[in-house]
DNA sequence: TCATGCGATTGGTATACTCCAATGCTGCGA
DNA sequence: TCGCAGCATTGGAGTATACCAATCGCATGA
């Protein structure tokens, strides 16, 4: 047996026929009848299915049958990187480093990231580009005592996928606040755009599997050629 | 038998051990455990546990047990009204209504709600307010097919529970791009604030659990008075 | 003293079975 | 022709059982 378990080859079959042979709200073989076609038990059937129904691949009515869900026009919201971001929005991601020092955490920093005022942070600020063009100005601090060395590393490509590859920091989640804000004229020549234009003011804390934090970003995003895509649920 | 069924009582049960008995990264007690204490079967132990694992509660490590999960600080982005979310950040909600009026939707709604342009829409533009603050400026659109006599009802509270409760149009999930932007002057008139000040745009097509759109939302946040908070996961 | 390996424990996967509850079709009767 | 009762179908919930796979502690031997 090269592939996985009984459900993986179930999941498959199903996905299958719910991504090409069937169209959305179409109704799928019965439980029973996809137990008997792929012999194997109804629970496991079930499993495939519930798996597939909070996916949002599939919605079930009982009594009446399961059904292909219409597909989801945009993703909902989830944890990535600038780069991974562009990139999926079929773009060229790329920066333009403006600093990259070594500093005090300082009062706020500090306290965002749980270290002493005192504690030395590597604070890396770059413009990120997508195709070429400012999209976002972002300032980056990261404990140093976690990422020893990172300022003689390359910071012009994903600081996450550095931290990741070199120093075995992996980011599993973040909390996140975003506003709307005005750019002030500073800032503006940065990102190529007219002072006072809107933009997105995002202040973001990443986090490891085990809670450390990890790192603390503060950028601001131009308006005119970026804003938020997501589908939201209702939550239970 | 008044209360639910087995798996809500073990749900419950779990659910006190996690917020009250327990510390994070404490142990459950074991699969088997349950089972016996609760007289159920362990599958259905399992089942609970799934989905406390999915909510991210509890997660568990193979041959070592399951464990109490560290709490979340902000809840991940979920689909509320504009009611609900102002009472969970400790405000009253109300609204000011301006606009309640019968018309066609037009190419661009009725694109969003995949109607003919000439089909008829309801169309209901309202201030809502934060303890009496203005807070968002909000058109809504509905067909009017799907709520014949919307117009007739009280629209100053929340129009979520209204579709519910009088048409059985209970959203499901929304689709909505969020984009910062600066008020004009009529509406920073509404909104009371300075013209040109910082704000979201934001737009949001509902949908019921059949995939049908119910509603179509065109929004303007003031951003100092509101902005997003929200944790974000890395996916699969 | 330290490593190795074995075995008990714990979650992971799969089966077969039973009964319940919502849906929706069919046909009968007014 | 319309409405409704009844029944077959379908997903929902629960049980008992078996075996697999990762983990961890303990005992044994170098």
């Amino acid at each position: 047996m090269p592939n996985g378990g009984k459900a993986e080859q179930v999941r498959r079959h199903v996905l299958h026929l719910v991504e090409a042979q069937l169209r959305p709200h179409d109704k799928l073989p019965t439980e029973r009848e996809l137990a008997g076609e792929l012999a194997v038990s109804r629970l496991t059937i079930r499993r495939v299915l519930d798996n597939l129904e909070r996916e949002r691949r599939v919605y079930r009515v009982q009594g009446a049958g399961t059904f292909v869900r219409e597909p989801q026009v945009a993703k909902s919201l989830e944890l990535t990187s600038f780069s991974e971001d562009m990139r999926q929005r079929g773009m060229v991601p790329g920066s333009r480093l403006l600093t990259a020092e070594r500093g005090s955490a300082g009062a706020h920093i500090g306290q965002e990231l749980a270290l002493s005022p005192a504690d030395p942070v590597v604070h890396i600020a770059r413009v990120r580009t997508a195709d070429g063009e400012p999209i976002c100005l972002e300032h980056s601090y990261i404990p140093e005592a976690l990422a020893p060395g990172l300022l003689d590393l390359d910071l012009e490509g994903s600081l996450y996928e550095l931290l990741s590859a070199h120093f075995r920091l992996h980011l599993e989640h973040a909390e996140q606040t975003i506003a709307a804000t005005v750019v002030d004229p500073d800032d503006a020549h940065l990102l190529s755009v007219p002072p006072f234009s809107a933009a997105f003011r995002v202040e973001r804390t990443g986090f490891d599997a085990r809670g450390r934090p990890i790192e603390r970003a503060e950028s601001l995003y131009r308006s005119d050629r970026y804003h938020y895509e997501l589908t939201l649920y209702r939550g239970q």
